[in-house]
DNA sequence: TTTTATTGATTGAACGTTCAATAAAAAAAT
DNA sequence: ATTTTTTTATTGAACGTTCAATCAATAAAA
């Protein structure tokens, strides 16, 4: 076997076992042979790469968070300088894009909700990554309205996407990405009424 | 000590204890042996009254479902005979009422949302639930408009509804339970323009 | 030969469940 | 009223299982 350059490549098999073993058998389940197994190695190489399981699950859910960053800086990168609407819109549809991986995302992404109610280290990656997607969604409000609107229609959006994709993930039909989708525009259009100069998508409120 | 009647009086302890177990420490580390304590019982006699930890944990599940059946149903017979507005108003508030029982009734939801994607009998009482909101929303908003247009606008209040209450649980500073109530109410406001006679509450939409 | 990468048996701790033993109240008998 | 019997309620030590972590041994490149 090779001696050299093994280590990112491990850890990456790792992380993506550790979401696959959480989406067959959930956290609490999701023990260091499975994962081992899953990735096709030995489960003491888990200690070696990670210091141990603490490590790997960190190093996850920093996956799990930067992918969701990528996926939104992606959409943004190609507005060069669109309207807020533009921006915003970008936004939501980066936020549904977790679906492309949904089964395994979105169940590590519901373990590492609970689990980082008692684990400040978690608690503070998820509250980082929180704040960016307010911040974020305030900003652009803020460009067509007082600061105090942009805020409430900030956390309104934010809520809306978030309860959007946490009854799709808990619904046994699985999310509904389109239909996400639209509602959230939907939301988006109402929010922005009154405040920008262009018109929303061809289509009206219905 | 007594010798007949403790059947009831130790499962509404255990389900408390457990609750305050999950709050403290979290599911992955709330032991038979730490709830027991909590209830000032010996740990023997979980499986005597629930078969087993999963029986305690199913029942505490649907403790936490029944409590807030009961919050929103309280708030709606007071209505007697109330507008579809006054009625989903009511299921808003009764929602947001589980802030009461705040911590270990939060942290407790975020576990079993995370559990039940791998606990057959837990998505079915989780699903139930989902779609009693949704139902009841549904009906209301049916009554002020078109069947296609009141389920999305059921879907988009049970989304905020469900987001707004998540994010803020997540919030290192926990659930502002007011402005909670008052996001879900604008979006109610927003929901109904145009098609109710009767006015929103006394403050516009600022 | 040196270095890097990996294994897998072992270890110690922690867990849920079981069950014989016990305690106390209620019912029955005296 | 007192004693005996029955029934319900509860304990906690013992058991078997499972897990994460460790580390000496090994294998393969450099």
């Amino acid at each position: 076997m090779p001696k050299t350059g093994m280590e990112p490549i491990r850890r990456s098999q790792l992380i993506q076992a550790t979401m696959a073993a959480i989406d067959e058998v959930g956290l609490a389940d999701a023990t260091v042979l499975r994962i081992a197994r899953h990735a096709g190695v030995s489960a003491g190489i888990i200690s070696h790469y990670f210091g141990g399981k603490d490590g790997l699950l960190e190093a996850t859910m920093r996956q799990i968070l930067s992918d969701l960053g990528q996926a939104v800086a992606e959409r943004r990168l190609r507005l060069a300088d669109g309207s807020p609407r533009d921006h915003i819109a970008a936004i939501i549809d980066g936020n549904f894009d977790r679906s492309q991986i949904s089964g395994p995302a979105a169940k590590t992404w519901l373990a590492f909700w609970a689990s980082s109610m008692h684990r400040p280290q978690l608690q503070r990656l998820q509250h980082v990554n929180d704040q960016r997607l307010y911040s974020n969604l305030c900003f652009q409000f803020r460009r067509l309205m007082p600061l105090n609107e942009a805020r409430d229609a900030a956390r309104t959006l934010a809520a809306m996407i978030d309860g959007l994709w946490l009854r799709g993930t808990l619904s046994p039909d699985g999310l509904d990405t389109e239909r996400a989708r639209r509602l959230a525009h939907a939301c988006l259009d109402k929010l922005l009424a009154g405040h920008d100069t262009s018109a929303a998508s061809p289509k009206e409120t219905a």
